[in-house]
RNA sequence: AGGACUAUAGCUCAGUUGGUUAGAGCGCUACCUUGACAUGGUAGAGGUCGGCAGUUCGAAUCUGCCUAGUCCUACCA
């Protein structure tokens, strides 16, 4: 093996092993374990996120692959909708070219060309992070067969009637020219301004301060153009006279009625608010209340229209009234119109005045652009009812939210859901399976045959297909089940659905999560017709942030990608991939400066495991994770410690030519043979079990960190710490005997071979690389780790006595190195060291252990003191007092400072026993063994105070 | 406006049902190339656990209030 840890060696070959082998498959035996993979835009890229949500998936996989369960991993990408199809616009638009050029067809042809292109990188980056997915059962969102679920899925809910159209307002995307969700609208804090314009009174009214207009505020002057209502409070006294009266809205002329309703807030503005139902949607719900018309002034570009469209609020056309507007407006954009607006207003002395406003904008999540409420007709899902068993699943416990706290989240959404806009003006993705005649009615069908079959609709009716496709969102919804086969009720569906656990951010429950449990429940059912759920547990994990919390963005210049972090980059190629294709290039100046600043040397090669350990170990629950390169170094340097301590191991078991390749094995006990085991055996056998116990705890409970910590203080700090070492006397006596040597070589062999296979799932590649090597030493065969059996914990290894035994020695040893180091003794300096004390068991413990003591402390030599006690630097463990007789190695006075630290740190802790026990109250309420515990410490610490201040005053005599 | 989460060593984080002398890694100090490892070893320094009250014999841990930060949802035209 090579001197260092060099991660490139060797994770190049493995994981093209492992999936030509076929090792991710299901194994076909054992109980399903089934994780589907939150799938990736096609044409994406691998972030930080998915470096984060693959490391945990994978370890969850892979641990339960050696735990002997049929494990799948489903891989697959998603056709993201928009912003796809957005990519794909951008680069033809460099070549002049708009979609519209192409048409439909050869738009969506040029798509699937791009997605040919690109859509290998992320699953070949995905690939780099070791994640064991079955890729022979990758799937796409707009492949075949989750086409054919797709459609099933729209037709059933429609027969259904959780699936209708209808003419209302949504969020209208003037730059895509779409509808979007809810969900896809984000509001954004910006400074506006409030306008208060004055409305005449229409027929000679006047308010009860006898002014003839009432004055309206509104932070979006154009849109009164579309007003066809003046609101008041029912109970605002100022008002009541005028209920029921008109205002001529200037510039229109219009006449629209004052209404009453309680949507409005008394206190706000001057009490009247101007209603536009077309234009907002608290306006329309007002507008549903008083049957006001709806007035549509502007077109899909939000440029106002010449002409209004009137509609009645069903959705229906009204006739009645004239949809006239002010020609001077025609085709101007909203924000010119806005400006104009108002200075018309204040050219007819209407304008009352002009304040400052802070409000939320609605912008689209990916075009930016300002969202504007608009009518149309779309199609929606009802949420309402399918919401309701999706809440009870989480009630009652069939789905958990880790961390738990999120389900609170979950509800508050799910209890006041809004029905789901699904329909998208786009042309990238599933198309609405609906088709119209030319008399305007609607059949939904799976496909054109069926609907004029069901129909009988004879080849002279003209059919023709809805232009829309689905949101995005809703081919996901379906991925739990879809992926499977279904509608086919496949033996993979039966068998792995419903699945164990989704791993995601909290950022798309209500986008995923929440659609996939009413989708999957309302779908899938068992043989007895209860629904299913798509996953028992959901795992949500926060967001990677950079080393100072700050949300990792392009436009910030703080991204990392793992890929980097894996292989290293050089600091120029940092710098330009930092500041390539910026939306804002003039940030890139700034970006440069910082990025020189925090890697002047670029990023090192870290590789795959440390990165992946990395991500275990800041996977606490419920928080965000702001991702420390420090950390990742020190993991990187933790596979550098398990490397070198295999290089140890094998050194020590292995037979080896002068390169130090094997030629062949020391006898480790795989053979049978007489067995002896040290106290050192033993020990680290019972503290690899309680290592087991540990990681199955943690693992149970998703805590990722913990499993990882207790992996990495086991190897460190107790196998190469102590363990190694306690070895070394042995292998190296001369006098030590076959059996000894034996015992000795087996359990450095096997301990960790067993800490391999612990860690296998945290951190594949390194492990992998070692086993290979270790494992017929340690009488284990098989052609790769992954599919050995997971460590559990053999509880009948435990062993006290060689714990307490080793505390012991550790305590002993650490308390000679602690004299050396504040004495300033050269550690390569071996000297005679005393033990004393009244205890037997320490004298039996100095015999049984002197051969480990000698070694590790370095000592010339260990007696038990006989007669009287030289001057002596001195420390105690339990009761035995450890002497370094001064004689020419101790400096008086550094002695006496070192005793007196030690006495005030004991000092301190009488005091604050001694409180507690001379509180009656502690002492008559706590538990006896609570008490007991304070009384022991006390003694203990009184019984050391006083030796030491002997010991002090003996000295100090000098 | 409602809700959630976070606040522990200079930095990044653990701390299980209240009972520890409050821990780890990085960084820092001193010493050390001893036959796995300087991507290392040994020994140290460093914290009144955001603040204030309360419950309790006992609070980093439970309750309330406050402060700071992050986020979600809904929004007043």
């Amino acid at each position: 093996m090579e001197k260092t840890y060099n991660p490139h060696a060797i994770e190049r070959t493995w994981y093209q092993k492992w999936e030509q082998n076929g090792y991710f498959k299901p194994s076909g035996s054992g109980d399903p374990y089934c994780i589907m993979i939150p799938p990736p835009n096609v044409t994406g890229s691998l972030h930080m996120g998915h470096g984060f949500n693959n490391a945990i998936m994978d370890s969850l996989i892979r641990y339960h692959r050696m735990k002997g369960h049929n494990t799948l991993w489903q891989p697959g990408c998603d056709h993201a909708g928009i912003a796809t199809q957005m990519v794909v616009e951008r680069q033809l638009g460099a070549q002049g070219v708009s979609r519209h050029d192409l048409g439909r067809d050869a738009f969506i042809d040029k798509i699937w060309e791009w997605k040919e292109e690109s859509g290998g990188t992320i699953t070949n980056q995905i690939r780099r992070l070791g994640s064991s997915v079955d890729w022979t059962r990758e799937r796409f969102t707009m492949d075949d067969g989750l086409s054919e679920a797709v459609k099933e899925a729209f037709v059933r809910l429609h027969q259904d009637g959780l699936i209708y159209r209808g003419k209302r307002l949504v969020n209208w995307d003037p730059k895509f020219h779409t509808a979007i969700s809810d969900l896809e609208v984000e509001n954004i804090d910006e400074k506006g301004n409030l306008w208060h314009f004055r409305y005449p009174l229409a027929d000679g009214e006047t308010t009860s301060e006898g002014a003839d207009h009432i004055i309206v505020a509104t932070t979006r002057p154009e849109t009164m153009l579309g007003d066809s209502a003046v609101a008041v409070h029912p109970e605002d006294e100022r008002y009541q006279a005028l209920i029921g009266k008109f205002v001529t809205l200037p510039l229109v002329n219009r006449r629209i009625p004052i209404v009453a309703d309680d949507y409005v807030d008394r206190e706000f503005g001057t009490g009247c608010v101007k209603i536009t139902p077309a234009h907002d949607f608290n306006d329309y719900e007002v507008g549903k209340r008083h049957n006001l018309p709806l007035i549509n002034v502007l077109d899909r570009d939000a440029a106002v229209l010449a002409q209004a469209e009137v509609f009645n609020i069903d959705g229906t056309h009204n006739s009645e009234l004239d949809g006239s507007l002010p020609q001077n407006y025609a085709g101007l954009d909203r924000f010119v119109a806005r400006k104009q607006i108002v200075a018309e207003f204040d050219q007819l002395g209407l304008l009352e005045k002009v304040d400052d406003h802070a409000l939320k904008v609605p912008k689209g999540d990916r075009s930016g652009a300002v969202i504007e409420p608009w009518l149309t007709d779309q199609w929606y899902v009802s949420a309402k009812e399918l919401a309701k068993p999706a809440i009870e699943a989480v009630e009652n416990g069939d789905i958990q939210f880790v961390p738990k706290q999120y389900e609170n989240m979950y509800f508050a959404w799910m209890r006041d859901i809004q029905d789901w806009c699904i329909s998208r003006q786009l042309w990238w993705g599933h198309r609405i399976p609906a088709w119209y005649d030319d008399a305007g009615n609607v059949y939904v069908g799976r496909d054109e045959a069926e609907v004029r079959r069901d129909n009988n609709l004879g080849d002279d009716v003209a059919l023709r297909q809805d232009d829309d496709v689905l949101d995005t969102w809703f081919s996901s919804a379906l991925w739990t089940f879809s992926t499977l086969g279904w509608p086919e009720n496949t033996d993979a569906l039966k068998h792995f659905h419903s699945t164990d656990v989704l791993v995601t951010g909290f950022d798309i429950i209500f986008f995923w999560v929440a659609r996939m449990i009413m989708m999957t429940l309302h779908f899938i059912k068992n043989d007895d017709g209860t629904p299913q759920v798509p996953f028992k547990y959901v795992y949500v994990h926060g967001l990677v942030r950079d080393s100072h919390g700050h949300k990792m963005s392009k436009s910030k210049g703080n991204v990392l990608d793992p890929l980097d972090l894996i292989d290293g980059i050089d600091l120029e190629s940092l710098v330009s991939k930092r500041t390539a294709n910026m939306m804002q290039p003039q940030l890139a100046a700034k970006i440069e400066k910082q990025t020189r600043k925090e890697f002047p040397e670029g990023i090192a090669s870290y590789g795959t495991d440390a990165l992946r350990f990395t991500f275990c170990s800041l996977a606490s629950t419920g928080r965000d994770i702001k991702f420390d390169m420090g950390r990742m170094e020190g993991y990187r340097n933790f596979c550098n410690k398990i490397w070198n301590a295999a290089r140890y191991v094998l050194m020590n078991t292995e037979q080896q030519d002068d390169n130090g390749n094997a030629i062949g094995a020391l006898d480790c006990g795989q053979n049978g043979g007489e067995l002896e085991l040290s106290l050192a055996d033993r020990w680290i056998i019972s503290r690899l079990q309680r290592t087991e116990q540990q990681v199955e705890k943690a693992m149970a409970e998703f805590r990722f960190d913990l499993a990882s910590q207790a992996i990495f203080e086991f190897v460190w700090n107790e196998y190469c710490d102590w363990y190694l070492e306690l070895s070394k006397p042995v292998l190296w006596d001369e006098n030590a005997t076959e059996a000894q040597l034996r015992g000795t070589r087996r359990t450095l062999v096997r301990v960790l071979e067993a800490a391999l296979r612990l860690a296998h799932p945290f951190m594949p590649y390194i492990t992998e690389e070692i086993w290979q090597r270790l494992a017929p030493l340690a009488g284990k065969s098989g052609d790769t780790i992954m599919q050995q059996a997971f460590p559990l914990a053999d509880l009948s290894k435990i062993d006290e006595q060689a714990e307490a035994d080793i505390e012991w020695l550790k305590g002993t040893i650490v308390g000679i190195r602690n004299i050396r180091g504040e004495m300033n003794i050269s550690p390569a300096k071996h000297i005679d060291v005393l033990f004393n004390g009244p205890n037997a068991d320490d004298q039996a413990r100095l015999d049984a252990n002197r051969q480990f003591l000698t070694k590790l402390a370095n000592l010339s030599s260990a007696q038990w003191l006989e007669g009287e006690a030289p001057l002596a630097a001195t420390q105690l463990v339990g009761e035995m007092e450890v002497l370094v007789p001064m004689a020419g190695l101790i400096d008086k006075d550094a002695e006496l400072a070192r005793l007196q630290k030690e006495l005030d740190k004991l000092g301190k802790l009488i005091k604050q026993v001694e409180g507690k026990l001379g509180n009656s109250k502690f002492v008559d309420n706590a538990p006896e063994a609570v008490v007991a515990k304070e009384r022991t410490k006390l003694e203990d610490a009184k019984g050391a105070s006083a030796k030491l201040q002997e010991q002090y005053d003996k000295i100090a005599a000098l």
